[in-house]
DNA sequence: CACACATTTGGTAGCGCTATCAGGTAGCGC
DNA sequence: GCGCTACCTGATAGCGCTACCAAATGTGTG
């Protein structure tokens, strides 16, 4: 009478049912889906049969537990307006997933504090590793990371101190060629427009422009920076406020695509011929710079590329093939000379 | 000497290790992170102290197996580059995770095929939730949805046949406005260039396009669609094709801003001025319209408002608030009728 | 002081799966 | 036939947590 009381099972299609339909071993079940290799054929086939009829779905709570392994990887992404989110992630989904693994992906909004708070919610998932963006991280992110037993991986910028792994660029390389550029173009006044001025990636773009210039006898006096997100209106309000500081101005570098946007329009506003009053270019372009007019000049870099490294160097660790690996891939980028300088 | 053999745990630190060192039952300590009111002030806080003290993580794959619930909401996204990128998903895991629940991701790609075996996986998460962009699915989807205890929310399109529910906007509607703002104007050729065609949010607009026409004795008759991704390309060659079946065009619907971009290019190629020559409008702006020269008349999707409502309807469906609650919410749009038209 | 009642605490028995090991079966050489 | 390895299969004992009861403690009433 008393029989069933305690049961509070979900009602949904366990192991135990499947074994039970097949009349094998709960075991052998478990082994025919995840390592068909060690059931014989007739079994495996049997199984797999009962599997579908009863529309089983394992329970990956109980996997994970039971093995005290998870088929998840936590990536924390910084905005989701970046050209990473488009570029990237598709890509290294696609990757992870085909090899069984699950991203889990939270949004941190540039913030290492919120980075900090995310990481601890998510590492509660036991995660196989965790992705995360940028270099910048706070001491608890650290910790937490050092103590858990996930592989990190660091995206976007190359970074001497690495936690362990990394990919990504050298932003610092990549705006002193664009500098370069211009300079054996034969432009001098070259200003300087970037966003998210607080990230260390924006730095990096500063100091190569700085360097390019300096090393060509020139001043790298006039830069506007600010700290929002990227957008147009910071485009426009850099041609104007550059140009009332410097109205000889003749070559100006956005850090983003969507500032060089603004730019663009503010010149056109002005009625400013590109290249031939001012240059333009961009440090991050994709189609925009490549279609709009005049097509811009720019760095590209090729985020499906960089996700398909960094999606193979990941797995490489977590399979432990990882001995005598490169911990640390620099992508590289194109500079692409169009019409705007 | 054959104690500890058998052991395999993970070497974290588990809830019994902070009862132990706090003197109380596990119990108490899982009912003092889980439910503190509960839980006597005075032990509550020796708890509290302890956690800290060891930096207790709680394992949520152990809660979720043992309470049959899950606080991971699965989200099936069909594309990265799309605005619900950016705007909705940021807003809508804020206040998520706010309430305890954990977005997870995936990319289905725009096929139907890729989201149900991506569902498949997702589900043996056994979410609380899972959350669907369009209305298109596959019948396998529709029949795991069905079997699966989770709540669904179907995003971005309003739905008659949505399967629970669903927040979005009348597409159909959206366009028909749109045209008819044009006519009004006093244009009259009016095409439409559209991307995702085999997407029901370009047929339902393609549809309101035409019955604004047809209401006012203008022939629907010159319209390109693509069933790419919507990009510049796809603007510019509207523009060219369109012309050369209909040279005395004079205004052109894109379904995507990055098409009307595109199309603009292609007019300041041709030196059209808009609106004179041709009006330009677009069913999805944000900044691009509003800032670029000329600005563009385009309909405006308050997707951090649908973020909003879409995650306050399932936290309300998710601790059974829902009773005699609607399940459907229609947004509502905004036509900004600007320079271009 | 006995009693009902509310509040707080802890023991126990799973949740559904996998690691481990033991048992069974087959194949092979002597 | 016997011993031996190689392979396949299944019983058992957890993984770390929570639902469910039961026990303990406090509180107010007659």
């Amino acid at each position: 009478m008393e029989t069933l009381r305690k049961r509070r099972g979900t009602g949904r299609v366990t192991l135990a049912d499947v074994a039970k339909s097949a009349g094998v071993g709960a075991m052998t079940v478990s082994r025919a889906l995840r390592t068909p290799e060690q059931v014989s054929e007739k079994l495996r086939d049997k199984i797999q049969l009962v599997v579908e009829e009863l529309g089983y779905i394992p329970n990956q709570a109980a996997g994970a537990l039971a093995s005290g392994k998870s088929d998840s990887i936590a990536l924390i992404l910084p905005s989701f307006a970046d050209k990473v989110c488009s570029n990237f992630i598709p890509s290294f989904q696609e990757i992870l997933n085909q090899a069984g693994y699950q991203l889990v992906i939270g949004y941190s909004n540039y913030s290492i504090t919120q980075e900090e708070q995310l990481l601890s919610t998510l590492l509660a998932n036991n995660p196989a590793a965790v992705v995360l963006f940028g270099s910048e991280h706070s001491a608890q992110t650290v910790k937490l990371l050092k103590n858990s037993q996930a592989a990190i991986l660091e995206l976007a910028e190359i970074n001497e101190l690495c936690i362990d792994l990394n990919v990504g660029i050298d932003h610092y390389q990549s705006s002193k060629e664009m500098t370069r550029h211009l300079i054996k173009q034969g432009f001098q006044k070259i200003a300087f427009v970037g966003a998210r001025s607080e990230q260390s990636i924006l730095r990096k773009q500063l100091r190569g422009w700085q360097a390019a210039m300096l090393e060509n006898y020139l001043a790298p006096d006039h830069f506007l920076t600010s700290n929002d997100e990227p957008n147009i209106e910071l485009g426009c309000e850099g041609v104007a406020k550059l140009l009332l500081q410097q109205p000889d101005l003749d070559a100006l570098i956005c850090s983003h695509e969507e500032i060089a946007m603004g730019a663009l329009f503010e010149c056109q506003r002005r009625v400013l011929q590109i290249p031939k009053d001012i240059a333009l270019t961009c440090l991050d372009g994709s189609t925009f710079s490549e279609k709009c007019i005049p097509r811009l000049t720019s760095i590209e870099i090729n985020y499906a590329k960089m996700a398909g490294k960094a999606a193979r160097l990941l797995l490489q660790r977590l399979t432990g093939q990882d001995q005598n690996l490169l911990k640390q891939i620099d992508i590289g980028f194109k500079l692409c000379e169009r019409a705007s300088s």
